[in-house]
DNA sequence: GATCCGACAGGCG
DNA sequence: CGCCTGTCGGATC
């Protein structure tokens, strides 16, 4: 949706429609479908009876009413049941003249004269499903702005030729300070208008001038001095900073683009967020990204859950203790003075203008406490936080550019910030030197050219960084992979964010430095935590303060789907206390280990044999077939009638999906001696020559490979007698695994790990709290979910040698549990180990299967998950001790 | 030959 | 559109 033009669209209906009309165009100017809306006219879909009422079933109630007072009318409409039971978001009754309004859902009333209605258009967006909550933290003026911008960057394009990276970064500088301009006339920076008013009256409206007027006009910006230029050039103030110190082309524009470029002027550009902003004019520019707008700038919210730790509380804590004292306080500046931020993955720029921010409200404080205890020597409070403090690399020369800008503008907003409480700020013109913004690769970029260690600086590190996984790195990014990890074993297997670790780790080596960044959490579970972090521990540097897993999110339209982790990283002699948050929750913890619990510092390796006494567990049978030699139950029947003796070659196929929600499917089987039969059968032969296409088409040689027996799986393994199956992915909120116990009919896909003709008693210990703490602890994550693997989770799973004897008691219990399922064959896996859900009888079944193999442990019962843990890792570390000196552990 | 993982992806209410 | 929960096969060792 388009505000801007809702903006206008609602504004032409208060000035030209006609009464009748009017609430049938308003519901059209928010998109509401145009059918519904000529069928609510005709009467099909209002529910109201009287006269000049509308009812339309969940979206409105509406009543012109011109002799009652409107307060009264819209109170009793608010409490009439026969209108409520309709569920109307909106109540809105007007007599013309004004307009007010009621949303039902959140009670926020609207009580406006009609001509206020567009700069009200915000109160109704939830017909076009923009709720409040998510606009709340979402400043319209940025998302009007961004808007703007897109259509005259599009104009841009189409009138310009612009194709190399020289004419782009010309392009992306002009639309900078054209954005400055804006900001600039809004602001106080020029006189109010100033730029856009200029435009107007000095410039042809085929907008054919314009080009060479703004660059005469930018070229002006720069110099201190004017004396012959026309008085409406000359009244431009020196602005200088860098922003218009070169000179550089401007691009041709036309009517529109002028036309745009006036009636930006109008819009709220004082409300902007830097911050936001800034990751909204990238998806300008990338118009790939248009339909994400913002979808990985990271939210203030996030921002703040890595800045706080990493300085910010610290800093507080210091002005709360220095409170009272002229000498402690100037301390609190000296040490804002010499701060060093650096965000080498800056996008544009978001991370250190918080900071800048925050910063900036903490010398304010501090200059009240200073004016409080000694007024004399403080009554010219003068900020000394320089824009210079600020580090950045960013890859994309936009962003960069959005960056810089961006430091400018929340420069200029503390500026105003700082006036409004002291009375005076330093000018914000000329502009002071920027930020360090660099455009670069920040893996081959030398951090310390960029930010270099200066004595006496505080530095400190942070951002958000790309995750790119092994699968979807580039060439260029898998060079840079080696570059930087290419001496770590199996570093292929890391993500790219690692990259950003390892440089930190790097740059902080023997210094007091910290560093934080928000990441994926994938890099510390599964298979790269043993992979990745011993690297760091060797270099004595740890966690000191860590964020669980959370989903990603912000304000964009469609949000990343990623879960996120925060780490803060240094030197293990620098910490003094360890602070772990999960959710809302903070505690201190003696330890964060890598895998960000609070437990002993361990590293799961992958190992492809089992250190417990335990039968070998597999990976399903791969299909790598396109789909082709899968069936659903129609697909079977088809070829079934087709052949009566096509049943030989389809066997029932189960993944994790059909395991847990009793899907039914199948697939073709064919042994080698059996494939001219099979493909004497039209339907059968045209899956197979599918499957050899497919296989063809791969990038991947293992597959093209397979093409040559298309009839077949990749794998082809079966039971003799029985399966054990272990979903693959499962959902992390069921309190035991859910294992399946399946006959040799079966074939398993690669959705699900098994143990084929494996001891019973083995289900318990599958199915057990034990192995679920562990498997919580040391697999690797859908997002949040399970990720469970065979040469992590199981292979290392410590159990101790048990007897025959205590062989057969587990035993008891498996059956027991398969006895409780089979009470409640009706239901689905998914069902019965639903936490709500589960029934009573398998819930104690499993409770003392559970208690049965914790026996095997140990006497003494276990009384938390924790404990279970801590005493696993310490098992698992004994083991492991043992195996290497040749002997078993005692248990 | 074996397998871990997804700035995800698909279904459902 | 937000919530819930696992496909499929590439890239890697």
């Amino acid at each position: 949706m388009d505000l801007n033009k809702l903006e206008q669209k609602i504004s032409s209906i208060v000035e030209t429609a006609n009464h009748d009309e009017f609430i049938y165009e308003l519901l059209l100017a928010y998109d509401l479908p145009r059918s519904s809306i000529t069928r609510l006219k005709k009467g099909d879909y209002n529910q109201s009876k009287n006269a000049n009422e509308l009812i339309w079933k969940k979206n409105l109630f509406f009543k012109v009413e011109e002799k009652q007072d409107l307060h009264l009318v819209i109170d009793e409409a608010n409490n009439n049941n026969e209108i409520l039971k309709h569920h109307p978001r909106f109540l809105i009754v007007t007599d013309f003249e004004r307009l007010l309004a009621v949303d039902t859902k959140t009670s926020d009333s609207l009580d406006i004269a009609l001509t206020e209605l567009s700069e009200n258009y915000a109160f109704f967006l939830p017909w076009a499903g923009m709720e409040k909550t998510q606009i709340q933290n979402l400043n319209l003026a940025d998302i009007k702005a961004a808007e703007k911008l897109a259509q005259l960057y599009d104009i841009i394009i189409q009138e310009n030729h612009i194709e190399s990276d020289q004419e782009r970064h010309g392009l992306n500088i002009f639309l900078s300070r054209l954005l400055f301009c804006f900001f600039a006339e809004d602001t106080g920076i020029f006189e109010k208008g100033q730029f856009t008013n200029a435009i107007a009256s000095h410039t042809q409206e085929d907008g054919s001038d314009l080009q060479d007027y703004l660059i005469t006009l930018f070229n002006i910006l720069n110099v201190k001095t004017r004396d012959k230029q026309p008085k409406h050039l000359k009244d431009f103030p020196y602005v200088n900073g860098g922003l218009f110190a070169v000179e550089y082309p401007a691009p041709r524009l036309n009517t529109k683009a002028r036309k745009i470029i006036i009636d930006s002027g109008s819009l709220d550009w004082k409300e902007i967020n830097p911050d936001i902003f800034g990751s909204m004019l990238q998806a300008v520019v990338h118009s790939d990204q248009r339909s994400n707008m913002g979808m990985h700038y990271t939210s203030v919210v996030n921002i703040m859950k890595v800045i706080e730790p990493l300085f910010l509380n610290d800093l507080r804590e210091q002005l709360e203790k220095a409170q009272g004292s002229e000498n402690k306080l100037k301390k609190v500046l000296s040490r804002l003075y010499n701060l060093r931020l650096f965000d080498p993955a800056c996008g544009s720029g978001n991370f250190l203008i918080i900071a800048y921010k925050e910063l900036c409200r903490l010398e304010i404080e501090v200059f009240q406490a200073l004016q409080e205890i000694a007024p004399l020597n403080w009554s010219l409070a003068k900020s000394g936080l320089k824009l210079t403090q600020f580090y950045g690399i960013e890859l994309d020369d936009f962003a960069h550019e959005t960056a810089k800008l961006s430091l400018w503008l929340a420069e200029h907003q503390m500026n105003l910030a700082f006036k409004e409480v002291f009375g005076s700020a330093k000018p914000t013109l000329p502009l002071q030197d920027g930020g360090n913004i660099v455009c670069g690769n920040a893996t081959r970029l030398d951090w310390e050219k960029v930010c270099p260690k200066e004595q006496g600086t505080e530095i400190y590190i942070m951002g958000n960084p790309p995750y790119v996984w092994s699968n979807d790195q580039s060439t260029e990014q898998k060079l840079d992979m080696k570059n930087i990890l290419g001496d770590i074993k199996s570093y292929k297997y890391l993500d790219y964010i690692c990259c950003w670790f390892r440089l930190s780790s790097n740059y902080t080596t023997d210094t007091n430095i910290k560093y934080a960044f928000v990441s994926t959490n994938s890099i510390t579970q599964g298979q790269q935590v043993s992979i990745f972090w011993p690297n760091i521990y060797s270099m004595k540097q740890k966690p000191f303060f860590a964020h669980q897993s959370f989903k990603w999110g912000n304000n964009a339209k469609h949000n990343a789907g990623v879960t996120c982790v925060i780490i803060g990283i240094c030197s293990e002699s620098d910490i003094n206390k360890k602070l772990l948050y999960s959710n809302d929750n903070v505690r201190t913890v003696k330890n964060i280990n890598a895998y960000l619990l609070p437990n002993k510092d361990v590293f799961i390796n992958k190992r492809n044999t089992q250190i417990s006494q335990l039968p070998k567990m597999t990976y399903g049978n791969k299909a790598v077939d396109g789909g082709n030699l899968f069936l659903t139950p129609k697909e079977k029947n088809d070829i079934t009638t087709s052949s009566s003796k096509s049943h030989l070659f389809i066997k029932r196929v189960v993944g994790a999906t059909e395991f847990l929600y009793s899907k039914e499917r199948w697939c073709l089987w064919i042994k080698d001696a059996e494939l001219a039969y099979a493909n004497s059968i039209p339907l059968i032969e045209e899956r197979i020559n599918q499957t050899k296409l497919s296989r063809l088409k791969s990038k991947d040689k293992g597959a093209q490979l397979l093409a040559a027996r298309p009839h077949q799986f990749r794998d082809t393994n079966t039971s003799l007698n029985h399966t054990l199956l272990i979903p693959s992915a499962s959902s992390e909120r069921r309190t035991h695994l859910p294992i399946g116990m399946l006959d040799n009919t079966y074939i398993v896909t690669n959705r699900a790990h098994v143990i084929y003709d494996g001891d019973i008693f083995v289900f318990s210990i599958l199915s057990s709290r034990m192995h679920l703490v562990w498997t919580h602890g040391t697999a690797g994550r859908l997002e949040s979910r399970i990720n469970y693997s065979s040469s992590i989770c199981y292979n290392n799973f410590p159990f101790p040698d048990i007897s025959e004897a205590q062989k057969l008691m587990l035993e008891d219990h498996v059956f027991n549990v398969l006895d409780e399922r089979e009470k409640h064959s009706e239901k689905t896996m998914a069902e019965l180990y639903d936490p709500d859900k589960m029934p009573d009888g398998l819930r104690q079944a499993h409770h003392e299967m559970d208690l049965a193999v914790e026996r095997c442990y140990r006497k003494k019962p276990f009384t938390s998950d924790e404990e279970r843990l801590e005493y696993l890792f310490k098992l698992y570390e004994e083991m492991i001790e043992a195996e290497k000196k040749g002997i078993k552990v005692k248990t």
